[in-house]
DNA sequence: AGAAGGCCCTGCGTGC
DNA sequence: TGCACGCAGGGCCTTC
């Protein structure tokens, strides 16, 4: 579910009920997501401070005084719900693993049906040293995210585009709606060769990510089957895909057919891509 | 080394 | 109405 526009979207949700605020009880209903939570995790969290919070790719940061951060992933499926305290006793949620209250009657749940999602600890100091964002590409929204950069980390790569731009090595923070949303903007073709990305379409790719990472951001991200913000509010960028999970349909760029048959899902690395033939090469 | 496929898990939509 | 099946926003691990 989360890519970068929906992470981006959850942490500011959550930095404006949590930031500042004391944990006055951390609870756990089971030993692990994907992976065991750190030991002791409920224990070692109550008690502290929130101070702040920052994302890298698709992860986020939750700074606590102490010298430790919360590293969260939202996995496929995972929420962030937070309701007053008293919400909670009257009606539980199913698949929440992992809970922040507040002392002043906040309690933030981390929802996940299908437990993909982590939780772990990393020393403060050493945020980017942990095993998880150690290996990071770039921050695609950032100014040292450039068409050079880019053509750079996928020369010599043999693999279609649309896989490359999924490797968090080479970007951090793009997922399956996002890249074919950029590819499209760009006119390259999903199963275009990685390497021969570069020059003229380095260079229209770079701010296709950009733009449409902006703009799903100031839209609140997307909403897809149950995915809310923290605050229960809901994004709507879903509702300006140009081509994700809109097989069949023109593109914007098309007249339709006979001129073209619209655009096409097809499978990638197990994973479906959408594009249109016509405009993207 | 780089690339492809399997797998983790639950829920939902579709078609019979 | 029930059930089997395929598919879903991610990413690690194994195999080739």
């Amino acid at each position: 579910m989360p890519e970068l526009p929906e992470v981006e979207t959850v942490m500011r949700g959550l930095a404006t009920v949590l930031e500042g605020r004391r944990i006055a009880h951390a609870i756990t209903t089971r030993p692990d997501l994907r992976w065991p939570f750190p030991p002791g995790l409920a224990a070692r969290l109550t008690g502290a401070q929130i101070l702040g919070f920052r994302r890298r790719g698709k992860y986020m940061l939750m700074r606590l005084d102490g010298g430790h951060s919360v590293l969260i992933h939202l996995g496929m499926s995972g929420r962030m719900v937070a309701r007053p305290v008293t919400d909670r006793a009257n009606a539980p949620i199913a698949h929440e693993h992992f809970a922040l209250e507040t002392a002043d009657g906040t309690r933030v749940g981390f929802v996940d049906p299908r437990r993909f999602g982590s939780i772990d600890l990393v020393p403060t100091a050493a945020e980017e040293a942990h095993r998880l964002l150690a290996g990071l590409g770039p921050e695609p929204l950032e100014a040292a995210f450039t068409a050079a950069v880019l053509s750079a980390a996928l020369a010599g790569r043999r693999t279609p585009i649309k896989a490359a731009l999924l490797d968090q090595k080479i970007v951090a923070g793009l997922g399956n709606i996002y890249v074919s949303e950029a590819l499209f903007r760009a006119g390259i073709s999903p199963k275009r060769l990685a390497a021969t990305v570069a020059g003229a379409r380095a260079a229209r790719l770079v701010p296709a990510i950009q733009a449409v990472l902006a703009e799903s951001i100031a839209a609140g991200g997307s909403s897809l089957r149950d995915y809310v913000q923290a605050d229960g509010g809901i994004g709507f960028f879903q509702d300006r895909f140009k081509v994700y999970d809109r097989a069949g349909e023109p593109c914007d760029h098309c007249p339709g057919p006979p001129g073209c048959d619209g655009i096409r899902r097809l499978v990638q690395a197990g994973r479906a891509s959408f594009h249109c033939p016509r405009v993207q090469r």
